[in-house]
DNA sequence: GATGGTATTACATAAATAGGTAATACCCAT
DNA sequence: ATGGGTATTACCTATTTATGTAATACCATC
């Protein structure tokens, strides 16, 4: 049984070649391939694929917002994003939509069959330089970008958890107005003037 | 000028193996392979590879401390994790820790060459099921797993960007005391007693 | 039309936090 | 030894939060 697939690329000549290379190959067969993703969610209702196509920059609606309507939908397919874009942003948004991988598109001709099966099998194919962002993301940043001592990193890591002044006094055997010293060149140092901009700042910054 | 590689991998068998194939390829060459990592670090600073493939499970000193360790010395070389383990503890430590990509062994034999190629192209090879892995970790928790209504959410995503209640009043034109009741409710249903605590629970766990 | 869930506002009080000022002490390096 | 950076404690005041109680209103659904 042909794995089928749906594609959603905007470039009539890209949707054409991409089509032409999975017909090549008789394991796969072209569901449909369309222009916009204006009514992806009744399309993929219809015709079902196996996996689907998804070109990340498309007009009206592109393909990061396809992604998560169809991921409300409550939609387990696999979407594999095709993309000139390597920033950061795009791919982040474009992963946490839903995606199940992320093919640029200067590898296309060589990796699709391959970024195909993986996504078939349970991986998730991305691009050298993507994965090596996505890596990147997880690892902590390699040094204190606001110059905290070890000191205030040790407060800031324990006002992340949740705790109190009080128990923070406690956990470090100190008293409560030392850590409002502390928690106070926290925030100079942070420029921000509260508890919850620090947690936020030092957990989406990684600094904790 | 030949890829100099270091290998840290206890198994014997393994290590001559590893070390075989890439001596049949010219654009390597083996610094050395040892089974252990105690004497990492100046082994590293000895030999400068450009590379260093390193076992994740050995006796006395496991391959994530020493990637730790390495690290912690400054050094950016790239390291590949070898390593039968696919869960997602030993991964994300490994990643964490600052492990560049991360090869299930039963892939060495057809993935070494090109993964070692990757790296050194600032690309981050990983077997598709450990990519798999590291993309879902990204992604959002399917649905609201505390039930907040829709205005619960948009006063949870406004608080952990760190607004105060004044402002959040102002942001949905609604009063302070609004915004209190909404707060006490979303309290309630994450189980917490603080904005801290609600807000480093909302951005763990990707609430917001 | 009754019911349940959500959104809204109000008032009150205790507790916690933010920001200012100030002083002492320790350690490291010049 | 002297100074600079860090850690510590103290006190004060204004503001913000946490929590309880209570009432009204809208909307969907049964």
């Amino acid at each position: 049984m042909a794995v089928s697939v749906l594609i959603y690329e905007d470039n009539t000549l890209l949707r054409e070649s991409i089509s032409s290379m999975l017909r090549l190959d008789p394991r796969f067969v072209v569901a449909a391939a369309f222009e916009n993703v204006l009514h992806a969610e009744t399309q993929i209702a219809e015709l079902h694929p196996d996996i689907i196509l998804m070109d990340i920059d498309m007009p009206g609606r592109n393909g990061i917002e396809a992604v998560i309507r169809i991921r409300a939908t409550g939609s387990k397919i696999p979407i594999l994003m095709l993309t000139v874009f390597d920033d950061t942003q795009h791919v982040f948004d474009a992963l946490r939509a839903g995606a199940s991988g992320y093919l640029l598109k200067k590898h296309l001709s060589t990796k699709l069959f391959e970024s195909i099966d993986e996504v078939l099998n349970g991986g998730a194919p991305m691009s050298p330089t993507i994965a090596f962002m996505v890596i990147a993301a997880m690892q902590k940043p390699s040094a204190n970008p606001y110059h905290l001592t070890t000191r205030e990193n040790e407060i800031l890591t324990s006002l992340s958890k949740g705790n109190s002044y009080k128990l923070m006094a406690a956990e470090f055997a100190i008293t409560v107005d030392t850590v409002r010293a502390h928690i106070k060149k926290i925030y100079e140092k942070l420029h921000v003037h509260s508890q919850t901009e620090a947690v936020s700042k030092a957990i989406r910054e990684r600094l904790v």
